[in-house]
DNA sequence: ATATTTTCTCTACGTTTGTAGAACAAAAAT
DNA sequence: ATTTTTGTTCTACAAACGTAGAGAAAATAT
């Protein structure tokens, strides 16, 4: 099952900190920060969903991403290409490149890099 | 206000159709396809949101959408790369490149369009 | 003219989401 | 030892979602 957007912003909270408590997490939060109580919730649900797991540590948890943000991410490009490029990866590429507004310099980096997966083929 | 999923759904069909009425759009759903008044619900709720409209059409309505396919994936890309990478458009067409698995001549072609893009700077 | 079909609105209802209080346990501070 | 802080679970509740039936109006078919 899918994380529901308040759970994806907490999920994002967590992989940035690799392992948080609680404490941490809330604290994260821009304001106007989350009462405790409702990360709490979150967290457990995320955890049903199989999302995060947790380490006891002392008193406390020490929550932990089961996802990599690479996979988790993937999916949802993969599937915004299947939805709107009908499943074709270099008509979503083009599209990007001329709507994004990349600078010159980014642009010609891009380039590089296509070069460089070039040769891997 | 954001489309739901099924109303997101109903949206590509509608994109793809660029102009129809109720029964086109219930059929046009893959099996199994959802009630009339399934649908109906849903392009209501489309209207309040105001991503569709329609025009009456003798007895029928013809609907239509009121926000282009092009508009609305940007934003979908636009909130990926923020929330994914750090607000940097360049880091996620390196990301993009490197994972999704484009063909040579798919990046040869890439590659072409950049190449213009930057011409165009 | 009457029956049938199409479409729309209203209503409904179970589920998921966003948010958080109450209450309790454990740890830390005094 | 008592108070305070911190974290957790349970419970709650309104809003949003997914889905669709009932009923009415209009168009079409017979």
């Amino acid at each position: 099952m899918a994380l529901s957007n308040s759970e994806e912003q907490l999920m994002q909270l967590l992989w940035k900190q690799e392992r948080a408590i609680m404490k941490d997490l809330v604290e994260a939060y821009p304001d106007p920060k989350p009462a405790t109580t409702t990360v709490a919730t979150l967290l457990k649900r995320m955890q049903d969903k199989n999302f995060v797991d947790y380490k006891q540590l002392g008193r406390s948890r020490e929550y932990f991403p089961l996802v990599k943000k690479k996979d988790y991410f993937s999916k949802h490009v993969n599937s915004l290409i299947k939805n709107f490029f009908n499943n074709s990866p270099s008509q979503f590429a083009s599209f990007f490149t001329e709507e994004t507004n990349l600078s010159k310099k980014e642009l010609e980096d891009l380039k590089t890099l296509i070069d460089s997966e070039i040769k891997k083929k």
